[in-house]
RNA sequence: GGAGAGGUGGCCGAGUGGUCGAAGGCACCAGAUUGCUAAUCUGGCGUACUGGGUAACCGGUACCGAGGGUUCGAAUCCCUCCCUCUCCGCCA
């Protein structure tokens, strides 16, 4: 969420910035216009409330009849404050979800675009190899043909988008799950969560999934629950409406969850394979910061992500979004991007995030540099360490042999039982 | 799911209709003081919105789990909901 005294304060910035993500000055002024609305009828009731509790006070001391003379005219004024009281809460609401409905600003350093394909490559790592004995094949043939992934009975259970893991498959997850948290928080220096995998409206509205993306998860009805579509909202809204000490920043937390998602908007895309499905397990990581160290976090954190690839000595990239492709929420980010030699895509493993104070506003996140300081809000970045169907594609092609059995990537093996090779 | 108890400021805890943004204590901060490593004294010490001021700051309003209601006036009375604790049942 906008600081709505930003957009009161500094109106053209706001619509100059807006510009480039592709909202529309009108909408600008729609919020200035509640705004406006707001705080004169708030202004107005406040003056009735401080009359009423003055006059109040009084009638309680005068006598039997001063009081009734003067009660039908209090009640009267009570009645004005009241309905006085509702219309605000109406505008209130009305300020409030157009302030939610639009993104952040971006970051004046991001490039300008309009899609995708305004993107920046800033750098990568690795070359692809070459495979001139033999052509590698995708990971749903590879998996299928060793037994590892096993797609038909995914779909009799739940359907289009769903897969079992079997054996060296699932064990070869859990054991990149494991080796990535050991990484995390043994050189990373993050902190290791299990968070609440089913998590209220309070908290989705926190992280900025709500209210725009409310189709794009899944809910309980009946009680207040979506289940996540990422950690980052339980890790972001960890310590949401606290106000911590400064000396605590910054936070670093991590955690290995499984995420589930709709998928609404890709229907019919990427359904080959276990790249998108409707759940799928991430690695994630959050960092909670001071405002003046957010962009070079940022950096810090995508380059956590390539840490992974790295070690994995798979090639990989990093590309810079530009302004058009940012999302809701960010103000600045990168997408990691890991080779996938089988289906010939570069697979993004891992977006990474600085939120800015957007999300922190939402979740009423903050922190105070010392006593009788005034809190301020944190910012927030997340990113994927990584996202865990798409690396073991990775694994999958690059590591794959002639013969069809996978080389079990070095890093790895400690977290296998030694093993060195997946074979059928 | 049933029965009971309870939700007050960073924490503990008083407060059953007006003088309560809320006693008292702890913690914390500032100052004073003592030559003994900490004690004592004094003052300060919530958040949000909002009016005025360049600002330090001054003023108004709201907030005692949430939302409604009664009343001239609600932390206090009534209703609904949420959460925590204890016991029972049920399921693991």
């Amino acid at each position: 969420m906008l600081d709505i005294k930003l957009i009161r304060d500094q109106p053209e910035l706001v619509r100059a910035g807006l510009a480039k993500v592709g909202v529309e000055a009108a909408e600008v002024e729609r919020v200035l216009d509640s705004d406006a609305r707001r705080r004169k009828l708030q202004f107005e009731l406040d003056e009735l409330r401080a009359r009423r509790a003055r006059d109040s006070k009084e009638l309680g001391k005068a006598s039997l009849e001063e009081r009734d003379a003067k009660r039908a005219e209090m009640r009267a004024l009570g009645d004005r404050i009241t309905s006085g009281e509702r219309e605000l809460a109406e505008l209130e609401g009305e300020c409030e979800r157009m302030l939610l409905e639009l993104p952040n600003l971006p970051r004046p350093h991001v490039p300008i675009g309009k899609s995708d394909a305004d993107n920046k490559i800033v750098r990568g790592e690795g070359t692809p190899r070459e495979y001139s004995s033999f052509k590698p094949l995708p990971h749903w043939e590879l998996g299928e043909k060793l037994g590892i992934i096993d797609f038909d009975r995914g779909v009799k259970l739940s359907g289009t988008r769903f897969h079992f893991l079997v054996g060296a498959g699932a064990r070869l997850e859990r054991a990149l799950i494991a080796w990535m948290l050991d990484i995390k928080t043994l050189e990373q220096g993050y902190l290791e969560v299990a968070p609440p995998l089913m998590v209220n409206t309070a908290a989705v509205i926190g992280s900025a999934h709500l209210p725009k993306f409310a189709d794009t998860m899944y809910r309980d009805f009946e009680e207040d629950f979506y289940f996540i579509p990422t950690a980052e909202v339980p890790l972001t809204n960890m310590y949401a409406r606290e106000i911590l000490d400064a000396d605590r920043l910054p936070i670093y937390l991590t955690a290995y969850t499984p995420c589930f998602r709709r998928e609404k908007m890709s229907a019919g895309r990427d359904v080959r394979g276990i790249k998108r499905g409707h759940q799928f397990d991430k690695v994630e990581m959050v960092k909670l910061v001071h405002p003046e160290k957010s962009d070079e976090e940022l950096e810090k954190l995508v380059e956590n992500a390539c840490e992974i690839c790295r070690r994995l000595e798979i090639p990989f990239r990093v590309i810079q979004m530009c302004t058009g492709d940012l999302g809701f929420a960010a103000a600045s980010k990168y997408d990691v991007e890991m080779w996938a030699p089988g289906c010939g895509e570069w697979l993004e493993v891992s977006s990474c995030s600085n939120c800015w104070d957007f999300q922190a506003r939402r979740a009423q996140l903050r922190f105070r540099t010392g006593k009788g300081a005034k809190p301020e809000f944190v910012h927030t970045l997340n990113g994927s360490g990584l996202g865990l169907p798409r690396t073991l594609i990775a694994v999958l092609e690059n590591y794959q042999n002639e013969d069809g059995s996978i080389t079990v990537p070095p890093v790895l093996r400690p977290y296998m039982g030694g093993a060195e090779r997946i074979t059928k």
